[in-house]
DNA sequence: ATACAGCTTGGAGTTAACTCCAAGTCAAGA
DNA sequence: TCTTGACTTGGAGTTAACTCCAAGCTGTAT
């Protein structure tokens, strides 16, 4: 798979690719006689992987230190789930935090299309209570 | 209300405040004859709306037009609930991707607390279906 | 064989959002 | 009054994560 087939098929730049393999975010990739990246089905998926976890914030140091362990091999077992378990809590934390935005803005605009609706503009005060 | 109380109670830097303040994510606090930030209760509910909005990755300049557009009165009624509407879109396109992300990170932890569990290090391949 | 579009690398540049700094002002305590 | 620590401003510096670039190689179509 060429690198313009997994960037078509997955919303990235070739550049992102690049640079996520140069810094170590994915394992190196196998290239032709030619030395032309050809992504196997194992290399889409840590591609897969780290645009999932970049998704959500979980920060390219972090992936980079997963793949240099996932490397070592099975000794590194335990410092792979703890890894995984810390970068949990962190997007954990921050869902939480979406959250309570979204419900603020559902507040905000919820008075909004009130006042829009019975053409009372009751306030001007950016109130929000939980 | 000093802004070293606010840093302390709302857990943020002095330097954002005033970076805030200086880009307009929060209208201008008024100073005392000596020239420093007295803030108003409404002075802090701006702050924390800001602070609110910048955990879920709404950004300054989005917020920087509210501001704005507040400022300008009744007029801007409709312009800033559709501000906020976009902002919910995008918080929201977010958590979604929040949450494929931890669910992806529940099923690898599991993966491995099992593999930790058993002494079987089943797989070697970085596998994740929906 | 010759275009020519697309790939390669190493390195430099960009962007958003802070974060720090220097030089100066202010205000409470000894 | 003097010291001392916190505040002020405008502007420069930092950081993470890309994003772009130049110079050169590749490989399919004419």
């Amino acid at each position: 798979m060429t690198i313009k087939e997994v960037c078509e098929t997955h919303d990235i730049t070739p550049d992102t690719l690049r640079y996520y393999e140069r810094v170590g975010v994915i394992p190196t990739v196998n290239r032709t006689k030619g030395g032309i990246r050809d992504y196997s089905e194992e290399d889409v998926k840590w591609v897969e992987n780290a645009i999932c976890m970049r998704n959500a914030g979980v920060p390219v140091e972090m992936l980079i230190e997963y793949v240099k362990l996932f490397q070592e091999g099975d000794a590194t077992l335990m410092a792979r789930r703890d890894l995984l378990a810390e970068a949990r809590e962190d997007v954990q934390a921050q869902l939480d935090k979406f959250q309570a935005t979204l419900d603020r803005l559902n507040y905000k605009i919820s008075r909004y299309e009130e006042a829009l609706r019975t053409g009372v503009l009751s306030w001007n005060e950016e109130t929000y209570k939980k």
